[in-house]
DNA sequence: GCCGTTTTCGGCCCGACTGTTTTCAGTCG
């Protein structure tokens, strides 16, 4: 083996080669096949080379005999001999195109076969001597329309996708500056925002309205908006100043449903809702059923009415990424997803006893508040230093404090002792054991050393899963949304023991961290795995922070029995007290 | 290139907007 690839940058082999094959004029569906292969990869919740060491690289789907031989190959060469002589055939400067609006494949190619311009430097150049539009289908509007794609790519105005809570409050105040406008009957954000996926790659609103260009008039001049992209009766897009896109989309109320279900996605969701509905002999778009037949059309004013009339279980947003939820609605499995209210508890909470900013009184004081029975205290382990990580003797001084609390709030809710501990370079902890013992529950984690190499690292979760006392692993991968990638390190091995163990993971609801992802939290419930969620609260308002997490844990298909903090206090604590003897079966 | 309660071959979701066009191609979602 040469090298060894990881499922995220095979997803974007797999992505170039469509781009390159796009822009050599190959049919439309080969490229499209690429494409939803590379998709699939990247949200696959395990790692591909247990995948195709099992020979089951076909049940991702999207996989198929030739896309297998060429995964097969990649692995066990190193190389892929179509990509290799694609990168031969193709400047791969022509790639960075494509972050250029209005530069597709056709118009890439075309600059290139007739004008030879293979750098985005070149383009620019040919644009400004007005050369561009000597092309067929060129003209001096797109000429000027590519000029200023390429100062803001420059300029670094177009934003990637971005984390989940950076989103959050754009939205937020885009949707309230749209309420305010006369004649608006309902209102939604659609696309992946909806869908509650980690990152966003840009906004969808939803509006019904008698109104349209009032509503449209409203959008395009909000305080935020930085370019208009184009402005229609229907469909306007603008630039925000952050770089994010935001599109705006306004229908008859009549048709809400399917509008609403079609601008939520995901897109292979909607083509395989769609192909669904045609063997129904239906055809849908996002403006009506129409029977095939009689050309008939039938209004939905409502999602539940679209998936009903299609013969399917309502299925939740967070569902709607095209991994099998079409055929579990047919079928009746759809989970019943957790929900905000089935939780009990959160698991990991800060005071000012080490970074929090907040006293234990006032966070417990507004766990209560939210309806919680209990709440786990996690301040930082000693060699956090930068944490303020307590020692014992501080941990047995905050016992008094704890014990102080819960006399105080009384019966119905209680602050468990527990501890965020380190889990050390060489997989030990950072408390010896009868301490440790002492706890309620113990949660560990990793803050240091995340880019040691895979086998270490995995090292050091097994040997924390094996610990008798460690109860939570916490953020399992370290990863932070747009800034730093997770740990690589052998997670199904990982899962596996944690499974094995009854030790549960989190999915840290920080919409920084959102970690467990969605796709290993899924694989972890599909190992047999329980899950906690928790908000590693710094202040009472982070409580808030909870359905951030919650959205991760459906899209994760969970339900409330695979939730541990939605269990009553002493069905949790039985569960923890359970651990040694499960390692000693294990 | 993928895929199968009409198929192992012949399909493959559906529509808005713009610019360059006299009816449509390209891009995007």
């Amino acid at each position: 083996m040469e090298r060894r690839w990881t499922n995220q940058e095979i997803a974007q082999i797999f992505e170039n080669i469509a781009d390159m094959l796009e822009i050599q004029g190959e049919i439309p569906y080969k490229v499209m096949a690429y494409r939803r292969a590379a998709e699939n990869i990247a949200a696959l919740g395990r790692d591909i080379y247990d995948l195709w060491q099992e020979g089951a690289l076909r049940t991702i789907p999207g996989v198929g005999e030739a896309i297998e031989e060429k995964i097969d190959q990649l692995l066990r060469t190193g190389r892929l001999e179509l990509y290799e002589r694609l990168k031969s055939e193709i400047p791969q400067s022509l790639l960075e195109m494509r972050q250029i609006p209005d530069m597709g494949p056709k118009r890439i190619k075309a600059v290139w076969e007739k004008l030879g311009i293979t750098t985005v430097e070149e383009l620019e150049e040919a644009a400004r001597a007005g050369k561009l539009r000597s092309l067929p289908g060129f003209g001096a509007k797109l000429e000027s329309k590519i000029l200023a794609g390429i100062e803001a790519v420059k300029r670094r105005k177009i934003a990637g996708r971005v984390p989940l809570g950076v989103a959050w409050p754009l939205a937020h105040e885009i949707l309230s500056a749209l309420r305010e406008v006369p004649g608006v009957q309902q209102l939604a954000a659609a696309g992946s925002f909806r869908r509650m996926k980690d990152t966003i790659g840009d906004l969808d609103f939803l509006v019904a309205a008698d109104n349209p260009d009032a509503v449209m008039e409203r959008f395009t001049t909000l305080p935020i908006v930085e370019t208009v992209l184009l402005k229609g009766s229907t469909k306007s897009s603008v630039r925000l100043r952050t770089g994010l896109q935001a599109d705006l989309r306004v229908i008859e109320a009549a048709r809400w449903g399917t509008a609403l279900q079609y601008f939520t996605g995901s897109q292979q969701h909607n083509i395989q809702l769609r192909e669904h509905a045609l063997k129904r002999g239906y055809s849908l778009s996002e403006y009506a059923l129409t029977q095939v037949e009689t050309e008939k059309e039938i209004l939905c004013a409502t999602e539940e009415e679209v998936y009903t009339r299609l013969g399917l279980a309502y299925i939740p947003p967070e569902l709607r990424e095209g991994r099998g939820e079409i055929e579990a609605a047919l079928e009746g499995r759809l989970p019943r997803l957790i929900e905000i209210h089935d939780l009990q508890g959160d698991l990991q909470v800060h005071s000012t006893w080490s970074d929090g900013q907040a006293s234990i009184r006032e966070m417990a004081r507004a766990a209560k508040a939210r309806g919680y029975r209990y709440m786990l205290l996690t301040d930082h382990s000693q060699s956090l230093g930068v944490a303020k990580g307590l020692t014992p003797e501080r941990l047995w001084e905050q016992r008094r404090e704890i014990e102080a609390v819960n006399a105080e709030l009384g019966d119905g809710f209680r602050v468990l002792h527990g501890a965020e501990v380190e889990i050390r370079a060489d997989g030990s902890l950072d408390y010896p054991d009868e301490v440790l013992a002492a706890l309620d529950l113990v949660v560990a984690s990793v803050h240091t050393g995340l880019r040691q190499d895979r086998e270490r690292v995995t090292a050091r979760f097994l040997a924390a899963i094996r610990h008798p006392y460690v109860h939570i692993i916490a953020h399992p991968t370290g990863r932070l949304l747009g800034e730093r990638e997770g740990a690589d390190a052998d997670w199904e091995a990982i899962l596996r023991a944690a499974a094995e163990t009854g030790t549960l993971l989190e999915i840290n609801a920080n919409p920084a961290r959102l970690d467990l992802p969605d796709g290993l939290a899924r694989r972890a419930l599909e190992l047999g795995c329980k899950l906690v969620i928790s908000t590693d609260a710094h202040s009472p308002g982070e409580f808030d922070l909870i359905h951030f997490g919650v959205a991760v844990a459906r899209r994760a298909w969970a339900t409330p029995e695979d939730i541990a903090n939605t269990w009553p206090l002493e069905r949790l604590l039985a569960w923890a007290k359970e651990k040694p003897r499960r390692l000693g079966r294990a």
